[in-house]
RNA sequence: GGCCCCAUCGUCUAAUGGUUAGGACGUCAGCUUUUCAAGCUGAAAACAGGAGUUCGAUUCUCCUUGGGGCUACCA
């Protein structure tokens, strides 16, 4: 009979959680799921120094932000004695040695083939002869990752080891000590690395930074960036595997329906952030007005206003903003009157006495207007009757009326902003163009 | 240096012993138009090189080149 498939995400709790490691724990997860199998979460805290609790935390919170959830939870650390009783079934072998206050593992001498039967690569071979002995436990009386990590893989039943490909060269003194230990050999699959713009291993900060594709290796900056659970899932489970259609947005669910080992790619991956924001932007537009609100509530806490108007103004950006950070930049000018240079109030195809005229045909038409009537299609119809009556071009009255009301080159609609903002504010807002045109020109 | 892995548009990738080598991001252009963004339409853009196997190789084999990883009492 067939082992329950069990796999395990096995961290080291000397940093935070890495993008590189999440894809990891994602694709043990998805694995999991998708054979009915059990996931493991595994603190490798065998570095005493280095190890620290707030980096588990980190790490635990990383992986449930992405909704990934673990059956079983182990540190290394302890575990002291289990590490000892599968040392000792080497020492009866005497396949052990002491030195320098180490203990070795002595592997076998001559040309001895170690093949890797990996799931993603095929038959890899290696020889012996090519590797030293390996420390099995540090001066320090603490086992070694290599060590510990196998004697775990075992006594936790793993079937299936899902790593990273900086595993690879290691595998092979791990197969040693399976069979030294009278284990079973678990299955690999070793997965590509995610890569820097440069190619190298991202895990690795990129030694020259400054690329804009470059993205950051700690996972929590994109938590606080503003990215969302659904793109992560679905941006890293695209690097290094593909969905077998051609649909690039799914689900964990239908992700956990679609995944197998077999359509893992072998080669490395760059981490490029604009396919990332894609996928956000996408996921972005698709939210609810109400969910996309209070997606955004913990990003604009420092700005002040009618919750009302800033309702109105998230609806009018949504549309906008690929990660939820760029948020409070693109609502700001709806809550306080915005600054720019007069100049900019002229269309690029207008002058300044149009301008001028455009701006106040603009001003009496909406000083008319009954507050009650102040709606989007009301402002349009209006706007649109001035241009007409006055001669005048779209652009010598709504570029700067829209420019009056927000400042910038580009933003939503005139008329959404002027039904936003309402009838006062927009007065106001107009009435100063009007003012900062006539002193620049 | 030694050992190992890898190689399709700039990037993520699909597919196949015979295809106009497909999609997505990005880029560019057009549409729309009062701007930008979004949206829609379109375009440019890849089988690293050389041998071999084969009627036929991007696909299989080998070599070269290039990139990466490992070579810790870190994990």
């Amino acid at each position: 009979m067939e082992k329950k498939v069990c796999v395990r995400f096995a961290p080291s709790p000397t940093g935070p959680l890495h993008i590189g490691g999440v894809r990891t724990a994602l694709f043990n997860y998805v694995y999991a799921l998708a054979n009915g199998g059990t996931f493991i979460l595994r603190f490798e805290d065998t570095d005493k120094d280095r190890s620290e609790a707030v980096f588990e935390n980190n790490i635990k919170d990383g992986l449930k932000w992405m909704g990934i959830e673990w059956d079983e939870e182990y540190h290394q650390s302890k575990r002291a004695d289990i590490y000892k009783k599968y040392l000792d079934k080497l020492k009866a072998k005497d396949l052990i040695y002491e030195h320098d206050g180490g203990t070795y593992f002595r592997l076998p001498e001559k040309n001895k083939k170690i093949i890797v039967d990996d799931l993603i690569r095929g038959k890899v071979e290696f020889n012996s002869q090519d590797f030293d002995d390996v420390v099995l436990f540090k001066k320090d009386g603490s086992p070694t990752f290599h060590f510990a990590n196998v004697v775990d893989d075992i006594d936790m039943n793993i079937t299936h080891v899902i790593r990273g490909e900086d595993h690879l060269s290691n595998t092979p003194k791990h197969i040693l000590l399976y069979e030294a230990l009278g284990a079973d050999v678990p299955k690999f699959a070793h997965i590509p690395l995610i890569l820097n713009p440069d190619k190298s291993k991202m895990s690795k900060r990129m030694v020259s930074s400054g690329s804009s594709r470059a993205g950051d290796i700690d996972f929590e900056a994109y938590i606080k960036a503003g990215y969302l659970p659904e793109a992560m899932i679905n941006f890293l489970a695209q690097l290094g595997w593909s969905p077998p259609d051609e649909n690039d947005f799914f689900t964990l669910e239908e992700l956990v329906k679609m995944f197998t080992l077999d359509r893992v790619q072998k080669a490395g991956a760059v981490f490029d952030i604009k396919n990332l924001n894609h996928i956000n932007h996408h996921y972005l537009m698709e939210k609810s007005l109400d969910d996309y609100i209070k997606l955004a509530e913990p990003y604009i806490t420092h700005l002040k206003g009618d919750k009302d108007l800033i309702e109105k103004a998230l609806k009018l950006v949504q549309d906008r903003a690929q990660t939820l950070s760029e948020i409070p930049d693109l609502i700001e000018y709806f809550l306080k009157a915005p600054k720019y240079d007069g100049k900019l109030l002229i269309f690029k195809k207008s002058s300044p006495e149009q301008t001028a005229k455009g701006l106040d045909a603009a001003l009496k038409v909406l000083e008319a207007i009954d507050e009650r009537d102040w709606v989007e299609t009301k402002l349009q119809q209006v706007l649109d009757n001035t241009v007409a009556a006055e001669g005048l071009l779209p652009g010598d009255v709504f570029w700067p009326v829209r420019v009056a009301l927000s400042g910038e080159e580009g933003s939503p609609s005139p008329t959404e902003l002027l039904a936003a903002l309402g009838k006062d504010e927009s007065i106001k807002r107009i009435k100063t163009a009007i003012g900062k045109l006539a002193s620049s020109i």
